[in-house]
DNA sequence: GTCAATCTGATTGACGTACCTCAAAAAATC
DNA sequence: GATTTTTTGAGGTACGTCAATCAGATTGAC
């Protein structure tokens, strides 16, 4: 015998297919007590219902609309690819996904983008922006108006989102200052720390994580002020060269961010006899050149398919309101040396 | 306009359904010019068949087998508990799993177990276990009888399984072997490496690429030959303490396998002033308290939730024989410390 | 006991595909 | 041109569910 299906259930309830129906789609016009009849007949029977013959019966269609910044950058670039994938193979399971590109650091426009959005045509958005006001509401309203919402790589905490995927930042700081320190030649040693404020928050998060486990784990290891190059190569040069005069004695580099071409440039010159450890951010086709090339002892990142397959099914979950695998949407810290690169 | 369906094309190439029907299910009796003209309609369309209206149609039941070994080992503990996990959720993608546990090292008992599968009831087979005539004939006869099989965690090249799904364990022994490296304290340094005889193949190939990973980075770091303990805490406890008499300098260890409660119990009395570095594989409950504990520094591991799904994925993929998605598939090595335990 | 409101049953037609049959048309063979 | 063979068409049923209708039954209020 097969899996049980409705029929076996309105049998067993002794009820017609209809009431049946009425129960499993939440349908009014049922009393509490056949209501319990059928209900029991299913946990009896074991019943579960087969999603993609009610899928297929009701037409449905999953559609999705991702929100990312636009603004250039390898690592929303990789993120844009792997979406594209996804996109692709999605198709077949009535999920359509669209990409809403909006200007980086740009909070209004964002929101704007969000308020564009017709919201009875999407079931769920994923939304790669930093938390900011005009957001939150926009965000507000996505979920008054029962569309998923979910944040990627940065989360939005006191939104209403439904959920995040993404890694714990805090724990990714101190993975990278772990990494640091452990990869020092001496016990004593400078080490620099360059921000380049992609998403705020996340570098925030890495930059606390990162000190503490610094000052818990290696208290001999001074690790200096941050330094900011904003996303310019010349400026960058100009700041890293800065840093290192003023303290020659600079044994390792950590890039909170994901912006890292410059930041690579930069560090080059600057490299002597002494073994310099490199610790970065997300990676890029860049920063896995870099791993390649000695450049870079080790790249702290998440994967970002498994990212960007991961929103698509949570949002999936949220508009079937099934359960979630905990354990399958949980993003992991990936710790890439050149040995292990994927 | 919604998506294209089998009506469609019917229209467009200007054939009859049935005559379509024939030709998506490679079907006898279509004339060639009558083919290409459907497969025309279908690409220029742009048909996708609807996987799930297929499969409801067919009744079509995904019947895999895992085949795991039986015995004692936190690692397939925490293989079997993701398959349970699995099992549990995929049942409502007609996907149906069972699962047979075969006595460790018996390679006789693995390929009786494997011809006893009744090859009518069932689709896939994933296997982990070590390659040995015994199941590279059994393999061949799952092949030859249209079963798909996969490998799980060790590979069994030789054979006529379709795909592997899990790391590649020499690169997992070059990451595990610069870990070592960089997390000892002084450049001159003395390794041991303990065995613990699994699945030998892993085990050799772990090898393989942590001795030439240590000898090209570290030429230094002096690596003992491995000492193996079978699976015997007093055995191992009376090896190991002989391995440190000998070697009063060993500042690391390296252990091959997965059955680690023996070691950390023989090593826990050797731990002297001096920093040991600990490195061993799989993130097993014991592991991750070893890690949380300080017993052990790094953990090269491989997310078995990801492994099982993937190998279900595979195996389905195999079925209807459609694409793999490559990215998705690819099992990382995975670089667990404490501060990014997942 | 009547009436209305509330439940329930029976039935039907989708959804997109598979698979089957039977007959008609076309092509190949002689 | 007649015969056989191959190809095609037309149509139906089924898969498990949803959604809708309409008629019938049960309930509760008065």
């Amino acid at each position: 015998m097969g899996k049980p299906t409705v029929r076996d259930i309105a049998r067993t309830a002794g009820v017609s297919l209809a009431t049946v129906d009425r129960v499993l789609n939440a349908r009014p016009g049922v009393r509490e007590k056949t209501i319990a009849r059928v209900q029991a007949a299913i946990t009896s029977l074991g019943y579960v219902r087969d999603l993609s013959a009610a899928n297929l019966a009701r037409k449905r269609q999953y559609r999705f609309v991702f929100v990312l910044p636009e603004g250039p950058g390898q690592f929303v670039d990789t993120i844009r690819e792997a979406l594209r994938e996804v996109t692709a193979s999605s198709h077949s399971d009535r999920i359509s996904i669209n990409t809403l590109l909006v200007p980086s650091h740009d909070p209004h426009a964002t929101a704007r983008a969000i308020h564009r959005i017709r919201l009875s045509d999407v079931e769920g958005v994923a939304i790669m922006a930093p938390e900011t006001p005009q957001v939150r509401d926009a965000i507000t309203q996505l979920h008054d108006a029962g569309v998923a919402v979910v944040a990627l790589v940065s989360d939005l905490p006191s939104t209403k989102r439904d959920h995040f995927v993404g890694i714990e930042n805090r724990a990714a700081g101190r993975t990278a200052a772990v990494l640091m320190g452990r990869f020092q030649a001496r016990q004593k040693a400078e080490v620099l720390v360059v921000a380049s404020s992609m998403l705020a928050r996340d570098s925030i998060e890495r930059r606390l994580g990162f000190d503490a486990a610094m000052q818990e784990t290696f208290p001999d290891i001074h690790v200096l002020p941050s330094v900011e190059g904003h996303d310019d190569p010349e400026r960058m040069a100009d700041v890293i060269a800065a840093a290192f005069r003023t303290h020659p004695g600079i044994s390792g580099v950590y890039s909170l961010g994901s912006g890292n071409q410059a930041l690579l440039d930069a560090i080059r010159p600057q490299r002597s006899g002494g073994s310099l450890v490199v610790v970065g951010h997300e990676l890029t086709p860049r920063m896995r050149q870099a791993l390649v090339d000695g450049e870079v002892d080790a790249v702290i990142t998440q994967n970002v398919g498994h990212l960007v397959r991961s929103a698509v099914r949570v949002l999936k979950a949220k508009c079937d309101d099934a359960e979630i695998v905990e354990s399958q949407e949980r993003i992991r810290i990936d710790i890439v040396l050149r040995e292990n690169l994927p």
